[in-house]
DNA sequence: CTGCGATATGCAGGCGGGTCGATGCTGTTG
DNA sequence: CAACAGCATCGACCCGCCTGCATATCGCAG
């Protein structure tokens, strides 16, 4: 698959959101599948949390290994996914490899799943 | 898997928001990430999607095998995915059976996915 | 009662994905 | 320079999932 890699940038910029109005085409619903594949994972979305609650909001590929329970080459390969949907961002110092949480990624992809914006199920607040 | 079923339920109950704080447990990733699992697909993003935008906002699978150019068994096993994760009701009348999104389910979802934003999602009108 | 249309279920094939061990690469340390 | 630590990649195994075909089930019409 390739359309992993700009998976998010593809989903976002267009604003397709699914559960909208009229019926999204094949193309939208792949792009969109595979980001939440990539979330739709036990230890993808731990590894999210684990992250996100890490001290400067970064973590290390050798922090992590450990809560998972998972070998260190597993961690590598979910991170590398995560990644490579536009949820995180690396960033290698000396020998280490940290990964941070892309700010807006989680957030668009709630937006992406939330569209009735304005008819909300149950507010009209008037 | 049994956690499919009241899946969405299950991961409502607790307000467990897996990009919130703290780390959230194995349990609770397993719960989440099957109700993503039920997203993460490209034929069930569009069902929701055509179910959503249909003319009394459901369908009877006769009316959905078509634009999803799917078989009748494929278009209801993947309808029984999105039933058992709680994201659809299914209803028989007569000979056919209407499924509808259930309102707040992709809702509750992005809700899941959004408290580190400002936890301002409670409003408390005062 | 019999036949037909709409769904659901069972079964099987094929592909993708999660996991690990082994290995290669790079930067650090002595 | 040599040895070592942290990560990424490779190859392989195994399980789960998507799909279609065949079949069973249920409801309605004649």
């Amino acid at each position: 698959m390739d359309f992993v890699g700009t998976a998010l940038a593809d989903v976002t910029m267009p604003q397709i959101s699914p559960l909208a109005g009229e019926p999204i085409d094949r193309a939208d619903a792949e792009r969109l599948a595979g980001v939440l594949k990539a979330l739709a994972d036990p230890a993808r979305l731990r590894l999210l949390s684990l992250i996100q609650s890490a001290p400067e909001g970064e973590a290390c590929v050798c922090d992590l290994t450990a809560p998972l329970g998972l070998s260190q080459p597993t961690v590598s390969h979910h991170l590398r996914i995560l990644t490579e949907a536009g949820l995180l961002e690396r960033e290698k110092r000396g020998v280490w490899a940290f990964y941070r949480i892309v700010p807006s990624a989680i957030g668009t992809i709630a937006d992406l799943l939330t569209p009735p914006r304005k008819r909300a199920t149950k507010k009209a607040p008037r």
